[in-house]
DNA sequence: AACATCCTTTGACTTAAGTCGGATTTGTCA
DNA sequence: TGACAAATCCGACTTAAGTCAAAGGATGTT
């Protein structure tokens, strides 16, 4: 963890300025948020909150890639969200119950922001641009859920993974070449936890897709061959 | 729908106070929102609003239920929410999107104050206590559908219904009864997309519930004679 | 380089839960 | 009340996808 010195302080700040939730904002304001956050810095495979842990704060990503998890009863991790720089994360416990109701774990090397609970409450209260700008970010992890739960209970495996490889190829930029492509980065178990199943599933459904001509692995990419077979897989 | 008129005006007026959404906010402040929202009944049945509606405002339940939900490519209905008086739905698009996501329907009579989009974000953008009070709401239902996302991907039919029965005999207040109630107020269609699955299954898993002496089932009333099992059927 | 650990793949097997067709039951409205 | 439609239930069948065990690969550590 980096220690906060006042060039430090005004590092934060311009960070803080860039992000989707402190838009609008004045410096003034900017600079009641910079006085009470830190910057946290983890390693890969860093736990950052366990389920269950005392609520303290929330986190945005400057850097890295995390994921946000479940543990069943039983063993099985399902992955909610996998989040990238400029999102917030362990923001809902600010308004509804007082511990972490979920993991969250750095995929890579990471480097975040951390807020504390009372003090952002404090702050915000009074900051309708702030609250508004959380909405938004609300807004969009709930379409995000809202679309999971409809395809874990209305689509197949298949289809859910179709449908991750699409999103995949949008995120990288490369749906519209000839050939789109996209680059593994996270471990096939947690694709496969990311879309409801198993590693043994997912292999299978890989075989499957390249016996049929609609992908291409090449070590840690896999090359779409045939976009339209696969956009009908996602349905 | 009810014509607007002074009376009706202050009715809206002491309705709105007793909302969540719109707790401790001046009777000025009232006044504004009142001034711009419409109370709109709904028969059962009666759609409200269809997925890729073009997004007009959003609603508040005063009477009545409204089920929340998506329907498949093939046909698969998926339940999302299933809300009752107080509660808020269709207000995600305030902050994402320009359409309805989701369709919304009344399951019975009801009663719904309306609140066009335009008008509130106006509104809302100067009042951190309503922007405040909407992420409560937020909160609430991420923290759902996150348990739902869970519960979908790593738990079977049987204790997704377990659990369901759980959180229904919690909301009718029977859970400290030697012996526990719900009463059935929906068709068993949606009780079944609720949790994922279709009427025969939901059948199946009754009638097997009944077998077990978990539950005994009398015309709309299911009563539960073994808590304990039921727990642990939803782990 | 060697070791250990983790990740991934694969085949054989099992099973939960969906599909389908048809039989009942229930509700609704003339 | 009758009768039509909708909701519910049930048995027989099918299948997607999970479990299990074992074998390869890859990766990092000392």
């Amino acid at each position: 963890m980096i220690t906060i010195s006042k060039n430090n302080r005004q590092i934060i700040h311009d960070i803080l300025k860039c992000l989707p939730i402190f838009s609008d904002l004045f410096d003034e304001q900017l600079n009641k948020i910079s006085a009470i956050c830190k910057i946290q810095d983890f390693q890969k495979n860093d736990t950052i909150f366990l389920e269950g842990d005392y609520y303290k704060g929330f986190f945005i990503i400057i850097e890295g890639s995390i994921k946000i998890f479940k543990i069943s009863v039983d063993g099985k991790e399902s992955i909610l969200h996998l989040l990238k720089p400029y999102e917030s994360f362990g923001d809902v416990p600010l308004f509804e119950g007082a511990k972490y109701p979920v993991n969250a774990q750095a995929l890579n090397d990471a480097s975040l922001i951390f807020i504390p609970k009372e003090e952002f409450i404090t702050l915000i209260k009074s900051n309708s641009t702030i609250c508004f700008n959380m909405l938004v970010g609300f807004a969009k992890k709930m379409r995000h859920l809202t679309q999971k739960v409809e395809e874990l209970s209305s689509k197949e495996v298949m289809n859910r993974f179709a449908g991750y490889l699409l999103d995949e190829i949008n995120k990288a930029g490369t749906d519209k070449l000839p050939e789109p492509f996209l680059r593994i980065t996270i471990s096939k178990k947690n694709i496969a936890a990311y879309i409801g199943t198993i590693t043994d599933t997912l292999s299978r459904l890989l075989k499957k897709l390249q016996d049929e001509k609609i992908i291409r692995v090449s070590g840690k990419s896999i090359f779409i061959l045939d976009l339209k077979k696969l956009k009908a897989l996602a349905r």
